[in-house]
Parts: C-alpha cells; sequence; structure tokens
DNA sequence: CGCTGTGTTGACAGGTCTCAATATAAGTGG
DNA sequence: CCACTTATATTGAGACCTGTCAACACAGCG
C-alpha cells in the first residue's frame, strides 16, 4: 500500500478513506530513480502517468533549433505527465533534477477513477484547472515583465509550493537547479541569469550563498515581481457528494 | 433545448445521444451579447461557466501597470472560464471582441455532470488537459522565438483552430483583431506587430488586405515558426465505457 | 464632418543575447 | 586522497531585437 502523497489535490478538499484506498490501490510500487534520469521523452508512448513521492522534476519542451524550454516544475506531491494524455506521443519530456522515488498508474486504471470515484475525479479535474491558472501566469510574467521580475516570480512560486508541504519553513531556498536550468524557466540565458541574480540581491530583495536563495524581503519581493496572488477554493460546494449515487442520464431528446 | 456546439469535446469521443442530452438539459438559454461586451471580469464571483456558440472572444490577464496579456482566444464550441473554477474570484477577464452568443451552466450543475456521465466528465478533463497542452506550446513559444515565430505560430493556431469547424476552408483568415490586440496574444506592443506583419509578408510567408490575412505558404510558415504538431487521440482505449456501470469504491485500508 | 480608434512609418533607447575569458565547484578515475 | 576533467558560475564588451516616443494617414461612426 503506497499512500500517495496527495497535498496537491487535498488542498481543495479531504478524500474519503474510500477514495484514498482507490487511488492508492492503482499505483505501482515507489520506483527510485537517480538524478538526470529522463521519466518519460517527448514523443515517448503514453500509457502511464506518475505520482512524485520525493525528489524534483523538470517537464521541458525542445525546439528545433535545441534551445529547451522547462514548462513545469514538479515538486513531491505532484501528478506528473497527465497533459500528454491527450496525445499518443509525449509532448513534454519529464526529467528527475535530483534523486527522486515515483509511482506509475496506467491509464486504464485512471480512467477507470472516473467511475469507481466522481468526487476524485471532479477533484483530479480541479487540478487541472489550476495547472492551467499557473500556466496562464507563467505566460503573462513570460511575456509581459522584465528579466528581474521573472526571476522574482520563479522564487516566489517555488517558495509558495514548498510552504505547501512544510508550513512554517523560513523563507529560505535550497535550490537544486543551475543557472541554465532557471534561464530554461524563465525564457532567459543562465548569463543573464546571474546578472539578474546579483541586480536582485543589489537591491535587498534577496541573499545568495551557493544555490541558497534567501527571500530577505517576501512583501517587497511580491510587490516587484507583480504575481497576482491565487486564493484556490477550499470544498467548493459545487462538488459532488462523496457517496453521491450515480444517477441516470437523461433519455435522449 | 439548445444543441451545444461541442467540437472540441467530440474531437475526442463521439458522445452518445444521453449524454449530449444531459448537456443541454443543464445549459441556460443562448444570450447574445454585442462587440466589447465584458462577460466576466477578473475579480468576479466564479458561480458559472459559459459555452461560446458564435463570435470571438478573448480570456485576458492585466498587469499592475496595466499592460494586459490574452492568453487564450476562444472561437465557437469553446467552454470558458473553467480555469476559474478553482478560485473565488476569476482569474481571466472574458471580452467578446465580435458579437456573440452564449449560454450559461451554474457550477452546481457541472458538478453533477461527474456523478450523471463519467465518461463525459473524463472528456472535460481530456479537454482541460488539451488546453494545458497549447499553453505550454505558447510559452515555449513566447519565451524562446522571434517576434516574425510568434506571430506566425499565432496565425497557424487560429487557422487550424477554424479548420475544425470548416474542414474545407481556404488558408485565408479574416481578423476580427486588432494589431494591439494581437500584440496583447504575442507579448509584442502593436507598432511592432505592424513591422512584423511586413516582415511575413516581404518573407513570401503571407499576403495581406485590410485584415484579411493569407497563409501563403503553409509548409514554410510551419517550419518557421517551430511549431510543433500536436495529433490528438481519438477515442482512447482507456476512458471509462459508456453506459458503465459505477463500481463501488474499495473499502478503506 | 469632426472624432476616435486603428494602421503605418521613422528615429532612438534600452534590455537581453552572443561571444569570450576566467574562476570556481563538482565529479571521476587513478 | 590527489590529479584531472567537466560542469557551473561570474564578469566584460559589443551586437541585435524590441520597446518607446512621435507623427501622420486612414477608416469607421456619431
Amino acid at each position: 500500500m503506497s499512500q500517495l502523497p496527495l497535498q496537491r489535490c487535498l488542498a481543495f478538499l479531504d478524500l474519503s478513506p474510500s477514495e484514498r484506498a482507490t487511488l492508492d490501490a492503482m499505483a505501482g510500487p515507489p520506483t527510485p530513480l537517480p538524478k538526470r534520469a529522463v521519466i518519460r521523452a517527448e514523443g515517448d508512448a503514453v500509457d502511464t502517468i506518475f505520482f512524485l513521492l520525493e525528489g524534483w522534476v523538470t517537464s521541458s519542451l525542445s525546439l528545433p533549433n535545441g534551445d529547451r524550454q522547462i514548462v513545469k516544475l514538479h515538486l513531491p506531491g505532484d501528478m506528473l505527465g497527465t497533459p500528454s494524455m491527450v496525445l499518443a506521443q509525449a509532448a513534454e519530456t519529464l526529467t528527475a533534477i535530483t534523486p527522486v522515488r515515483l509511482c506509475r498508474m496506467s491509464l486504464s486504471d485512471y480512467g477507470q477513477l472516473f467511475v469507481r470515484a466522481p468526487r476524485l475525479a471532479a477533484v483530479l479535474f480541479l487540478c487541472a484547472q489550476q495547472e492551467r491558472i499557473t500556466l496562464m501566469d507563467r505566460i503573462t510574467s513570460l511575456s509581459r515583465t522584465s528579466a528581474a521580475q521573472r526571476l522574482a516570480a520563479l522564487l516566489l512560486h517555488i517558495d509558495e509550493r514548498l510552504r505547501l508541504g512544510e508550513p512554517g519553513r523560513a523563507p529560505m531556498l535550497d535550490l537544486p537547479l543551475t543557472q541554465e536550468q532557471i534561464g530554461d524557466m524563465t525564457g532567459l540565458t543562465a548569463v543573464h541569469v546571474n546578472r539578474t541574480f546579483r541586480e536582485l540581491e543589489l537591491m535587498g530583495l534577496i541573499t545568495r550563498r551557493g544555490r541558497q536563495v534567501g527571500l530577505a524581503d517576501l512583501e517587497r519581493l511580491r510587490q516587484f515581481a507583480a504575481l497576482p496572488p491565487r486564493v484556490w477554493v477550499r470544498d467548493p460546494s459545487w462538488l459532488p457528494a462523496h457517496g453521491a449515487e450515480p444517477v441516470p442520464a437523461v433519455a435522449a431528446a
């Protein structure tokens, strides 16, 4: 029994024991993978999705000219690879940037969730919508703000994500990311990421020691980054009740 | 009975008559709105979503400094406003850029779909994942390609979307968009959009007459834009069967 | 017929990229 | 544990792309 970490889903709703058990029963055994391992590459067949238990994973797209864009940073508790469910060939390359542990789940099992646990399915739907909001915010950040603002937004985003799993943590990030990878996330070159870190430091917004980054002034940082605050709904009233008896669809007209 | 247009969902799966009827029964009456009407603004309460029957709609985010980013262009057949379902206050402003007709559906009805039509719910989940892929591709385009490539990618994207509803159409777009709006989508200024149109024209990739844009050389345009071709799955085998009897969730551990 | 919104063009400024060199850290094999 | 190799971080100079500001043409619309 794997006891999947489901922070992301649970943020919307407390799942019932039976819902959790349904999920757990479908998940494969936890598998460790080393740093740099490619979990699934662009173009690969899509027959499973993944649950990340430990470690950090990037989801990236690559261009014909060799450039790479990291579109999403996955932290423990995330489901990985779900966007590619709509494609025969995966759109994204999932790469471990630290040693990781993850579980697989087959698409056929996943599909059964919609029948066996409708309320859980609705929460998974919400998770997908939440990712859309995040991507929309990132688009806005990328195309409308300066390098320094984009970097600030990234740091704040990571801090917020980590805080989900560790509420009382200090505003200090221990990034396992190279400046090149940070550039791939923010749409900058590694060289300019370096200059931009210095700039944020000079502005007094962050402190640095190696790859440790301290968020020195969260409030000013937030204002500077121009990130809209997103408050996720909790336990929305319109969700179907947990044990809800399935209702037959109405007859065709 | 409104007979919702569902091209986007139907691309994944042919819905059964009863599934269509379930949806149709929940949709409110078609409502016309004039050009420039704000369907829902950022910050508004989120208690409905929308189905677009006719016309074009933008979904935009705005920044503190007044800049605006259009994150999504909605065409007839689209569901609007679903990302904001995870928020108490809408993230996106939905604006009609042509006269439109649309239906509303309450969130409580929408939530019932997960219980009453599990396979339909799964398709709606796929639609959300598809939007994620589109946003990921847009992020890559915005942060990794030149102004001319971004504009080319936008034109190709619109052409492809229109082709869904009108398979045999000529590669000619009649854009109801101002250059400023195109700039808001591509992350450029209106001035630079203008220059970039001229550039694409000089390259022989497009022709122009007013707001009509002809895609003169689709193949070269695609290669130039560096857009990955996305082939959506059709009728995925892992979807629950249509009439699938609900299975009780397994007992808690 | 004047007004407002939109399209077009030019000159200039500024932010980010490219190329290059060096320093430092991390990893590897002896 | 050291020597060597490779990856990563840092800094500088110059080029390029796109933004800014400004002016004007043109169209739609009251």
